[in-house]
DNA sequence: CTGACTCATTTGATCGTTCAAATTCGTGTA
DNA sequence: TACACGAATTTGAACGATCAAATGAGTCAG
């Protein structure tokens, strides 16, 4: 196999100069109409791909995002990493921007591989998952003066509208209201919540989307009795669900604050009672409760468009999810036209 | 902030030339002792690291390994990817090499990604997963003489010890052999095997360690009726599980090919039986029922030491998987001394 | 017909590293 | 004393691209 084709062979082939075979590629619509179809034949025909090394020396930037790959999570919901990370992947390379992956045992060690990367050029902007209060990995990076946005809005009082924090969420809250009012709408009432100890601000808002719906459709009196707190595992969320058909022998329907509380709910009560999760993971398609998706293609777009952004645009973007409805839901009342 | 240091500072620091530097580096071996001491210290003091697309468009090498990010697989399986890519992300870490990640929407497109990456010279090694009876995939890297290494043993009749072919894989059959042994030593002799269609390679490796175990226990009799298949999803576990309990109705436990499966049958069986499953995966851990551990690590290991490996050294591993007990599955019988 | 101006293209230098060949230095041998 | 030899180090060139500045070709007003 011979050597493979440069800009200078390129440029031989179409009777032209590098520079402007670079142009082609880099800048086509300073290049004359007619020149730029021989250049793009000629590229075709010797089957040149730019090197990537040697650009990223020339302009010193990697065109390449970091993202640490988590070491996996305990509940079910460790998939939603792994399908942004797909929607990222591909929406990246569709830009030119390569993913590179890399681990970490704490935060700390995550800001010294960031040091690693950024001194070794291998990579010129971060994205960051699992944000929670207080974290010290924003803090560091706007210190340094790197690019990087984070899935996960900063729970910090007043970081939200920190312009130097660019971030991108998904509206917990929306979500879990349209799930509740979901239910609502096909005639039930009694509808339980089962979410995190309060304090997570992820799990706060989306108790909050339930609290909003009850109260909007005015039952906002019992939502002490109405709802049940574990963490998010399978256990818990079979735990949680039991004290609270304990207490509420009328129960008609559950929403819960992940797939893998949910799926505790679903798994105590034996599609007795609809249950709605969040994150619509495979294991909600498998068992077959609704859950609220995460739309994480929306998520990866907003990621890389604020990374791109212009200084001026918004700093963050809020995804609101979607509901997906599966069988064990109930039936649809005839809207009202 | 200033310029990263580069090679020609760290000379002028250590009053060295750019060669010595790069010496002390790439072959430490060949520099007086002293000088490379203090070379050493000038990079220390200067924070030096190289530059990684410099010394790829030097050396010609890339020393990245590029790896399809499967479109999450419908089962709740698609976590062993993310677990093996955990690994591999950590140890290739280690040993100076980079994972890029890319998507392809099918084998055909995956082909025209490798070029694309070959090409670019993005990559100089591929990871394949998920490999199948007649892929075209290997077969296209061998023909392009590109190095790789395949999780997933070929499945053709003469592939297995072909020396171009290096593979890593799982001795499924061992592991499902360990699970039914575990349960026959604890006194149980009716055990089920829920498992694939067959016509897979892996789901019927599987289950003939299911039936290794039982005809050395001198069960060979009754395996057909003790058995049932289905697609990999939860809903078909539950339901083969169904039939299987229908026929045996003195059912004393069932070992399934997938975690995925066990899930369905556990249930359906509501503890009432103990279920073994493959794959390990955090559902498993989550509901309390023994699995298959891969042993990722030690797949990404021999991945990446058939990738470094020398032409004459062994171009297969296969790794024996581990069984995970935990709550559902029978006391242990006091050994025999 | 000249000069100013624009648009398209070319030329030389450079990014940070490593390769290959050249140089320096110390040491042992005839 | 001279010479060869090997080890340690240095020097010039190259990897393949893009940047910045220079050149060439038209176009139009005066």
């Amino acid at each position: 196999m011979s050597r493979l084709p440069t800009v200078h062979d390129v440029a031989l082939a179409a009777g032209v100069s590098r520079q402007t075979v670079s142009n082609v590629l880099n800048a086509p619509d300073i290049v004359r109409p007619d020149t730029r179809e021989r250049v793009r034949e000629a590229i075709e025909r010797l089957g040149y791909r730019p090197h990537a090394s040697a650009r990223r020396l020339r302009t010193q930037k990697s065109s390449t995002i970091g993202i640490r790959l988590d070491p996996m999570v305990d509940g079910i919901s460790g998939s939603i990493l792994d399908r942004f990370l797909h929607a990222l992947t591909e929406q990246a390379d569709a830009v030119g921007l390569r993913i590179l992956l890399f681990t970490a045992t704490s935060p700390e060690d995550e800001i010294r591989q960031f040091g690693r990367l950024i001194d070794g050029s291998d990579v010129d902007a971060f994205v960051l998952t699992s944000t929670f209060h207080g974290d010290p990995r924003t803090e560091w990076l706007i210190e340094h003066a790197q690019r990087f946005v984070t899935f996960g809005r900063p729970w910090g009082i007043d970081d939200m509208n920190d312009p130097r924090h660019p971030w991108v969420d998904v509206d917990g809250r929306a979500g879990v209201r349209d799930a509740t009012e979901s239910l609502l709408r096909r005639g039930l009432q009694r509808i339980g919540f089962v979410g995190w100890p309060g304090g997570s601000g992820t799990g706060d808002e989306r108790r909050g989307g339930w609290v909003d719906a009850m109260q909007a459709a005015g039952l906002g009196e019992d939502l002490d009795r109405l709802q049940e707190a574990g963490v998010d595992t399978v256990a818990a969320g079979r735990d949680a669900t039991s004290r609270l058909a304990a207490r509420v022998p009328d129960l008609e329907a559950v929403v819960a604050a992940s797939d893998s509380l949910a799926l505790g709910a679903v798994v105590r009560e034996q599609a007795a009672l609809p249950v709605v999760g969040f994150d619509n993971t495979p294991v909600s398609a498998a068992m077959g409760f609704s859950s609220v998706d995460q739309r994480l293609g929306e998520v990866a777009e907003g990621v890389l468009a604020l990374l791109e952004g212009a200084p001026d645009a918004p700093r963050h973007r809020l995804v609101t999810p979607e509901l997906v409805i599966r069988s064990s839901h109930p039936p649809a009342v005839p809207d009202e036209p």
